[in-house]
DNA sequence: CCACTCTCCTTAAACGATTCACTTTCCTTC
DNA sequence: GAAGGAAAGTGAATCGTTTAAGGAGAGTGG
């Protein structure tokens, strides 16, 4: 038992005809009299032949896999949206390879590298900020940009800056006045924007009670800790859900109540912001979307309709739950 | 600009060799003069030459890449496994096609026969339970199965009945004496063996408080609210620590305390472990450890190293964190 | 009945590599 | 100085496909 795989030519032979047909026949291309073809599919069917796609890329250049590079896997933003790639791909025929940096931007160029001599067809990049790492590397491959701003590739984003401005709108409207913000790395555009616009709507309606940065993690750098032990802001931005969870996970270590004496807001809607407690009110963007028209366009920009230097804006959502309240609140509750 | 990948023969000819000395050099194989490799090695590198992955696999027959096949990505469990499964198969010189099936088993099948057909050298698959769903399409392919016992595999588990007797003891040391049980889906075999150790330490120790069964979700099932809303155990002991966290935030919406009037222990030590509140006490398996062993095994079996049928276990550890307590806390403790 | 166009099918050359079998050269060793 | 062998390199077949070019019949119009 376990034979080798029948061949294309074991099917020929099979069927009686030549090799040619057979493969006209598996690929629906080229005129064949519409008997011969089913009859050689029936024998295809009986054989249980498969398509060897080396062998087919060896012979067509294309492999029919494209490669996704996110920084960390680890990061709960990241999977849903490597499912969905992976998903969206499946249905067009196409595989891909999931890889991650670590969060490291030096890994970038070598892990791409290594995509490219796989023969991947295409790679929906999520760079780790906006940085072209890959320049010497990736010249003429198809490649869509995730999240980031990076000039000669097609980018897919959210819209940042509305996402701040609804954050701080919210927090605003809440009564809040003291406001801080506790940004991402700043040297991602997508991070720059969304907290700047927060920054300006805070400014002219309230006071910026502080900004400070933080690494893309729940571990909090000495400068925010210090400035939530302070106790400036009854509210503060956060620029990714994940240090949102940091906040509130420190400030209840210090003995500040959320959402009574902190209101705090994220940005991401990862999953954990649905179950933390209490819930995270945050910005929604939609991810899913966001993959699937990333795996679209990067096909289509391999099937040649080049629509380089496209850029793609989705909109984002204010999501409410626990973690803001309103200023009244807060002086009406027990100290 | 952007000329053609250079070619083995293209190598071959600048160097003024024959393509099989220039493939044997590349390769580190044949037997090739000191010089003459250098020489050819430095000429394929001025050319930039990359092997073409398509055709050696054509020609040889082995891709160099492998599949993970797991239920589902978006649970918190498995993307760290990924991660170290992708990273140490890169070591090795292989890629990985990294899928899930959506929790669904049914999708298994369809999910092994595009790895199969995508040519990969073997699978590193996480089942959803312990059925042989892919038993006619995955005949003599190396793969390896994790977390799982399915017959005819190498298997890479976990301790889990001693996870199970852990989390028990840990819970009767506290002083509990009344303790549910709260199971993931009892279909999996690594799921029976930690929650029938538990059962057998609480009915000799202590008495049981109920048994129920849950997806692998936050999401409760209404027999689950239902033991607990009964208050009719002081603690539980959770299958998975997805479970537990939907466990503590029912609770707390029941307005339940966690741990004063309810301790519960989790399995799993997925990253929401650490950073919900409470802290969840739970056992910890060495995943990475396993992930290595996993793609380690994998690569041997592939090399033909043949290890058929053996069965790997890893040690387990409790991780105490703030969601048990003792009961005399509990009982010290103002209502 | 010839020339022409279709339709359907086949022949054979690629694609970019690996690898077996063989030749040539050069060194030992008797 | 001949036999034997190792070392270094080459020639050519092969892996499983795709696809351009061409050929055999059949139908059509003049």
């Amino acid at each position: 038992m376990a034979r080798k795989r029948a061949t294309l030519k074991d099917v020929a032979k099979a069927a009686g005809v030549s090799l040619a047909s057979a493969s006209y026949a598996v690929n629906h291309t080229g005129s064949l009299g519409e008997d011969t073809r089913t009859h050689i599919l029936e024998v295809a069917e009986r054989l249980g032949y498969r398509q060897n796609l080396s062998a087919k890329a060896t012979r067509t250049g294309k492999t029919g896999a494209i490669g996704l590079v996110v920084p960390d896997m680890t990061n709960p933003f990241f999977p849903s949206l490597a499912q969905t790639v992976v998903q969206r791909a499946r249905q067009s025929g196409y595989s891909v390879f999931v890889t991650d940096t670590e969060g490291d931007q030096k890994q970038e160029a070598e892990v791409v590298r290594q995509l490219i001599d796989r023969g991947v067809d295409g790679i929906v990049w999520f760079p780790v900020n906006d940085e072209n790492s890959i320049s010497r590397i990736a010249t003429d491959l198809p490649i869509i940009v995730l999240d980031r701003t990076i000039p000669g590739f097609e980018c897919i984003q959210a819209d940042y800056a509305e996402g701040g401005r609804l954050a701080s709108d919210y927090l605003i409207g809440l009564g809040h006045r003291n406001i801080g913000i506790i940004a991402g790395p700043l040297d991602v555009r997508s991070m720059r924007d969304r907290c700047e616009a927060a920054r300006e709507v805070i400014e002219t309606r309230g006071t910026l009670a502080f900004s400070v940065e933080n690494a893309f993690s729940t571990e909090l750098s000495h400068a925010v800790a210090n400035a939530i032990s302070k106790r400036e802001a009854t509210a503060v931005f956060c620029g990714s859900d994940l240090i949102a969870i940091g906040v509130m996970r420190y400030a209840v270590q210090q003995g500040i109540r959320i959402p009574e004496d902190l209101s705090v807001v994220g940005f991401d809607d990862i999953p954990w912001a649905e179950y933390c407690t209490p819930g995270l009110s945050t910005v929604e963007m939609p991810v899913d979307e966001m993959a699937v028209e990333a795996v679209d366009a990067l096909l289509r920009k391999i099937d040649g309709e080049s629509d380089a230097n496209r850029r793609v804006l989705f909109g984002v959502n204010l999501i409410e739950r626990a973690s803001a309240d309103s200023i009244e609140a807060i002086v009406l509750s027990p100290r």
